[in-house]
DNA sequence: TGCATTTGCCTAATACATTTAGGCAAATGG
DNA sequence: CCATTTGCCTAAATGTATTAGGCAAATGCA
């Protein structure tokens, strides 16, 4: 019988690909060897079990999410940077649902300190810089503008903003604009 | 043999809990089955199928929050009813995890219309009277507030802040802070 | 080239979740 | 007090996850 030449890497692209299409919770051990045409106890050889698999489709989710954003924020800085890191941030969710899904996956400790999380992190901190907050304030800013991107974007995704005026992507101009004036004024501690 | 007593309500209620100890996606025909020590089978009389009782658990989980949104919003404004407001998606999110997590089940959109989701929306509008913005600003506003509450409480609860200073409690304090400050002096459209 | 080892996918089997169909007994109500 | 409804049951089909053990293809080394 001719081998599939089955890897935890295709596995996890395919899974990853299947997430897109169907969602990341139909993205299954028998969906991912249906698709090699394979039997679904194959893949126990490359992968360890489910949590497995989708774990290293969260990785591969938060590379791509990261290369992305380190290619957008190249060369920006200020309001130019900040705008073209949160439109990684939604434009890759709008375009891999699965994927964004998977990058929200829960790692424990060991896999995301060694995840493109950190990356993500530093990124936040770079894009912070033109507007000088010192710390503890740029540590609480980076998490504001998680939280808002995150937020903004899965809630879009849930539909949250569908079938509403004004329509999404005005909103989302304005919500940058907004933390732009925020980050240059940001208020000091009482 | 003596019945169980079920209803769809009782089931939902055992599933809220039991989110709530083990994590939503947990919640099982088969576990709130066992809970009731009764036969899976016996359930379909009582919700179409999982998807019904998820429903049903994110319908309760929506509900309560509203309910508490309410409480902590009456007889307070501006600042003091941002925070208070705040401080109900976190708490709630905190206490009941997998209660919070259900809220964030995708809804159909007759579902979601007939949900608690319209009294969350008045109330982040009553909310922002205090602010006095004009439309189309005050919705900006209102999808702000709401990606901001639920996007931190969700990194949070995936243990984004946690090992890291400053503590999760002060970032909290001051990104509410923040958004005071960036309400009451919301930039104007460019 | 030829053989030994490793590797990759297989079959078989178990366990558990979902769901439908059909039955019997308990509750309800005229 | 009987008829009907309702509630939970058993039985069975389907699908997923996972482990164990086997055979054949690929690989590596003499």
């Amino acid at each position: 019988m001719a081998r599939a030449g089955l890897t935890a890497e295709r596995l996890a692209r395919a899974g990853a690909d299947l997430a897109d299409e169907v969602g990341f919770d139909q993205v299954t051990v028998s969906a991912i060897a249906r698709h090699f045409d394979v039997k679904a106890a194959s893949l126990y050889s490359h992968v360890r079990n489910s949590h497995d698999l989708r774990t290293r489709i969260a990785l591969l989710a938060l590379e791509e999410l990261a290369d992305r954003c380190a290619a957008a924020i190249a060369g920006r800085a200020g309001k130019d940077a900040l705008a073209a890191f949160a439109d990684v941030y939604r434009d890759y969710a709008r375009e891999h649902p699965g994927r964004y899904t998977a990058a929200r996956f829960p790692l424990d400790p060991g896999t995301a300190a060694a995840s493109a999380g950190p990356r993500h992190a530093a990124m936040s901190r770079a894009l912070l810089r033109g507007y000088a907050l010192a710390e503890p304030e740029e540590t609480h800013a980076v998490r504001l503008l998680g939280s808002v991107f995150h937020g903004y974007v899965s809630l879009e995704s849930a539909g949250g903003f569908s079938h509403s005026a004004p329509d999404s992507q005005e909103s989302w101009t304005r919500i940058v604009d907004a933390l732009d004036a925020l980050l240059r004024n940001w208020p000091t501690a009482t």
